[in-house]
DNA sequence: GCAAAATGCTACCCCCGGGTAGAATATAAA
DNA sequence: TTTATATTCTACCCGGGGGTAGCATTTTGC
């Protein structure tokens, strides 16, 4: 019941970023303020990379750069990007293709939060976390 | 953002006990009506054997049964003996140490999903489940 | 008593998320 | 041009959830 490290530490690591700017960051910059092992995260930023959320800039002084506007990356992107947003778009039990017509007895219990969930990863932007000054990444 | 395999088996099992009486139920009847692989079902049923949910009739015709009231099964306390609870307690981001006072950004749009899911968890009983007839198990 | 049918137990296997290591490559600064 | 600093790529290890296999044990029904 909750996010994979993998998608902890991509939005950690982007809300970190847009945090403190749209400068270049360096991986290593990453990994120490946000205590993130650096090859992992290396890796899944070369990820996020290939997504075209970030934009690498290589050699001296390079690392990673958001390049879209902050208003248009949502949670859901980001987690859909690392680890696929399947899990959180069926059920908690697992079940498949449930309708109304047809549920286990579970559902009216566990409906409304799946779907909350899912609406706060979808509608939440990184500008609007990246707004909370003072708050920890 | 799902329970367990092991969690979502136990539930179903139980709950599938619950809906057709207090009787005895063999494994292998159990894992042929849900759909559960044999030995991984033997095993974790010996689980809640010994944790007491359920008590094991051992020979021909054995099998295991719900011994406790269904009103006083939850399944916070099925999930936590199968998968552990930790992880509906802390937040989808896997943050240590978090209060009112040093949030993270997320968590005005998170805490309040995490609650209910948990509360959820904690209110719901057994008794309640199996009430819910003709539904898929 | 004996066989059938059930649990109980141990030892494996596979997959994958998480993490590490190292070398190759690119590039800006000195 | 050299060098330091960065990304990039591949390969590997580890732990745990999920799953399988086999055999020992228990007890009922014949
Ligand atoms: S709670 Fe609803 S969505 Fe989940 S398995 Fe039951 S019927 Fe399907
Ligand atoms: S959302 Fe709340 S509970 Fe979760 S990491 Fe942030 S501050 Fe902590």
């Amino acid at each position: 019941m909750r996010l994979y490290k993998s998608s902890e530490y991509a939005i950690r690591c982007l809300v970190s970023m847009a945090h403190s700017g749209g400068g270049v960051h360096s991986v290593k910059s990453l990994s120490d303020n946000l205590g993130i092992p650096y090859k992992f995260l290396g890796r899944l930023m070369s990820r996020l990379g290939s997504e075209g959320v970030v934009e690498s800039v290589k050699g001296k002084a390079g690392g990673y750069r958001i390049v879209r506007p902050l208003e248009d990356i949502r949670l859901a992107e980001i987690v859909d990007i690392v680890e696929g947003l399947e899990s959180y778009e069926r059920c908690i039990l697992g079940f498949d293709r449930c309708d109304e017509k047809n549920p286990c007895p579970m559902h009216e219990f566990w409906s409304g939060h799946k779907d909350g969930i899912l609406e706060m990863l979808k509608s939440t932007t990184l500008a609007q976390l990246a707004e909370s000054e003072g708050k920890k990444i």
